[in-house]
DNA sequence: ACTTAGGCTTAAGGCTTGGTTAAGGAAAAT
DNA sequence: ATTTTCCTTAACCAAGCCTTAAGCCTAAGT
């Protein structure tokens, strides 16, 4: 039973607050862990794959913003969702939670029952989050197309052609959701990244050599709106 | 491009305020309308469904507060987010504004940087809110018509037509509320923006090209007023 | 019947947007 | 250190969407 409950990690530099916390949550059914410093939470993160993690902003040493950083960094970790705990008024660190890839912000003092139906309201966002990348498969087919994620690697037809990383990404995301048009904004954010910025033109020419790869039939471009992928 | 951004609605009595924050939105990417007073706000509000609404505390004849609860009034304007901006230090206000309806509180001056940290946030919020219910549908079907948003793509019966961004945006406004009359201004407002100006007759143009591929029968012209989608 | 207001139609150009190519720099591989 | 591959930029080109302009049509008012 307790396996199958959600874990949550709670990171406060207070005893009072972990046993507090802790305690509430326990009795509604989770499977609590504590740590208290930045460093610890990092650790234990990676060794208990945590759903969910309470991340106190104000701690010595290595404070809640950077923890929070630093954990967006790890690729296995990339699906857990984190909140911050933070005292009321500190409206400053609330943007700097955000930036740093932070999903919700609960302010101190905490009343368990406020408590609980937000931690539940953020585990089914949790479920979203995952479902919506949906397909883990390592291997997608479509037509003549395969895909290996794993191993870098496409097939068309009975040909094995080896993409470099961009083009590779860009034919992920466009044929993960066939038909859909994917806008210039869209795949610069799921591509580069939010805050990388290049050029206009870099896309057209990734798109270009996708086209003389993979056939140029199977990627449309949607005038003044984006690219999309058709069987 | 338009009318696929976010709307947010500005309102301040002060000119200086909203040509400042407007400015800055804008440059972030927003589609960007502007009131002096409450009651303006509301009917604007009205007209073109803001998903954000910034509404300053304190003005005069009907403040913030009031016109929060006047908005939260309107069923059509149920999922719109309220933010109020006020002074630094008006403490009171701030449980008056929850107690309105309000979503969330930003204290004046503000920082443009801290503003789109917070909007963003808020945004997102309105994303859930609105998931939750299930509407943002992105696909509407009306009669022999299917518009799918994500896809960009019209189905008249069983044909795929595939139309430019202003057409097919042209026709996704006036199919969101069958029988309703939207004026020019409306339409200028909603498909081009604020503050792009082009010609009287462009819309025209639009309307000419929109029925002859779906369809005359569905768009009628109110002379004097606008047009509308019938079944 | 004439006038006028408002919308319709058409075609032509401008201008935005995407395609193409080549070249230079960065990163990785040898 | 050298070579190769990859990514980005820039300049130019092509396509077609958007807008405009001008004349036409219809309905309503004089």
């Amino acid at each position: 039973m307790e396996s199958s409950a959600h874990r949550i990690l709670l990171v406060d530099d207070e005893p009072d607050v972990l046993e507090f916390i802790g305690y509430n949550l326990k009795k509604s059914g989770y499977q609590v862990y504590t740590t208290q410093n930045g460093r610890d939470a990092i650790e234990k993160a990676k060794e208990v794959n945590p759903h969910l993690i309470l991340l106190d902003v104000m701690m010595p040493e290595m404070d809640g913003i950077e923890t929070c950083e630093e954990i967006r960094k790890n690729e296995q970790l990339h699906n857990t969702i984190i909140a911050f705990l933070t005292a009321r008024g500190e409206d400053y660190s609330q943007i700097a939670g955000f930036e740093a890839g932070g999903d919700d912000y609960i302010t101190k003092p905490i009343k368990p029952r406020v408590l609980s139906s937000r931690i539940k309201a953020l585990l089914k966002r949790y479920k979203e989050k995952v479902k919506d990348q949906g397909e883990d498969e390592t291997i997608i087919k479509k037509a003549d197309l395969t895909i290996d994620k794993e191993k870098y690697l496409v097939q068309k037809g009975d040909k094995d052609l080896v993409l470099p990383k961009k083009e590779f990404e860009l034919l992920l995301l466009l044929i993960s959701k066939p038909d859909k048009v994917f806008t210039r904004e869209e795949i610069f954010s799921r591509v580069w990244g939010e805050d990388v910025v290049v050029g206009d033109r870099t896309i057209d020419v990734h798109i270009r050599k996708l086209r003389e790869k993979i056939g140029g039939e199977h990627i449309k471009t949607v005038k003044g709106v984006g690219y999309k992928y058709v069987e």
